[in-house]
DNA sequence: CATATGACACTAT
DNA sequence: AATAGTGCCATAT
């Protein structure tokens, strides 16, 4: 089991409507600071409707990046009810701990 | 095997 | 508060 199929793994388990960092992510796949490498790992989500990879934002709750495109992540966010102003996420509300 | 790349996170201006 | 620079990790080429 590589890196990024944990990231997978894990990332599958975030219930909707909640999001998780890519931070935390890469600190439960067992390399806190491999944040960058999780977001590699989306990049080329090969379990592309199957894995959440929507729901993964920055460390601040901040839209960094996706795909399909920023727009694209925020409008699927908020179809499961996560509220994003202005690219931001509601960490204390919607973070999946 | 070595180099380059990127959807991050943090510190310093 | 906003912007820029640096460090880190795993994958792809």
């Amino acid at each position: 089991m590589n890196f990024n199929e944990r990231c997978y793994s894990i990332l599958r388990k975030v219930p909707r409507g909640k999001v998780v960092t890519y931070g935390d992510l890469a600190k439960a796949a067992g390399s806190p600071n491999a944040a960058r490498a999780v977001g590699n790992a989306m990049n080329r989500n090969p379990y592309a409707p199957q894995v959440p990879c929507h729901r993964v934002v920055g460390s601040t709750g901040k839209m960094v990046g996706f795909a399909e495109g920023v727009s694209k992540k925020i409008k699927m966010l908020k179809e499961e009810g996560v509220e994003v102003m202005d690219g931001n996420v509601d960490m204390d509300k919607y973070f999946y701990t």
